[in-house]
DNA sequence: GTTGAAATTAGGTCGGT
DNA sequence: ACCGACCTAATTTCAAC
């Protein structure tokens, strides 16, 4: 991982269908040369895949939340959180610390539903309580700013 | 938007790099169909981008937070995220229902870096404490799972 | 690791349906 | 809206350095 490696990174952060060829000309190096080393981080698990990135209102996803999930005394943390990626409205899911055993973002069509996702969150083996926070606006999302990549 | 489109987005979130005679061969279209449906999608602002995603800690940022912002009495919400919108380790920023104004997603390489953010964030103006939950592991992240797309 | 050349494939435009 | 045909441009392989 050098310098090149994090310029060609940055650079599909921002367009992740840069071609080879574009990708080359901004990092100065050729097309072919790209190709393998974009393979390499590839391989390496560096890059773990490109996505495209839809506006979720325009796909009648228009609410959101975040909700902190308690566990019971008992939980296996493995098991619930299987459980939880069972569930196609858990977007993200993160193991924390403090109180909550997990915080995971819902991502539903309506408040409606979202209580229907809230009801089934609760009855997962493992799971004493929620805590809900609903979105409001997302300001800003998943921005590719800080990975020590865009500096140099 | 009708079941073709949302075949095509799906796939596109599943393979941002996907070229449109693949997508041509899995919905049932020519590439040249696909592609001016994809142009079309974009120019509509359903396709916002295309993002190539990086294993945070093969980058060097290995410590997640999420951190939320109780405002002051006086705050405006909006400033107060332009400023939020200024420290690259702020990833993600959401307005949120409850007495915190803000959660916002966090990603530094050490405890230390989190230690110095959190103090950026209680300096910014309209800021009145901060409530951090540190992320132990990420379990799954961004997963383009209940779009309403995948399920035709 | 890098390159340039060669073969294959894709992108992008357009006229026809 | 979709397709096929077309030309341009990119991907991908590979021998050579």
């Amino acid at each position: 991982m050098d310098q090149l490696d994090r310029k060609i990174i940055a650079e599909l952060r921002n367009n992740g269908r840069a071609t080879y060829a574009e990708l080359g000309r901004t990092v100065g190096l050729s097309a072919s040369s790209v190709h393998e080393r974009v393979g390499k981080l590839e391989a390496a698990g560096v890059i773990t895949g490109y996505h495209a990135v839809v506006d979720p209102r325009r796909v009648g996803l228009g609410v959101t939340a975040l909700v902190g999930i308690q566990p019971t005394d008992t939980a296996s943390d493995d098991e619930v959180a299987v459980a939880l990626g069972e569930l196609p409205e858990v977007e993200s899911c993160y193991a924390v610390a403090g109180d909550e055993a997990f915080v995971v973002k819902v991502r539903v069509e309506t408040v409606d539903e979202l209580e229907r996702t809230l009801g089934r969150l609760r009855r997962i083996d493992g799971v004493a309580r929620t805590h809900t926070t609903v979105v409001l606006s997302t300001r800003f999302e998943g921005r590719p700013n800080n990975t020590g990549l865009d500096q140099g």
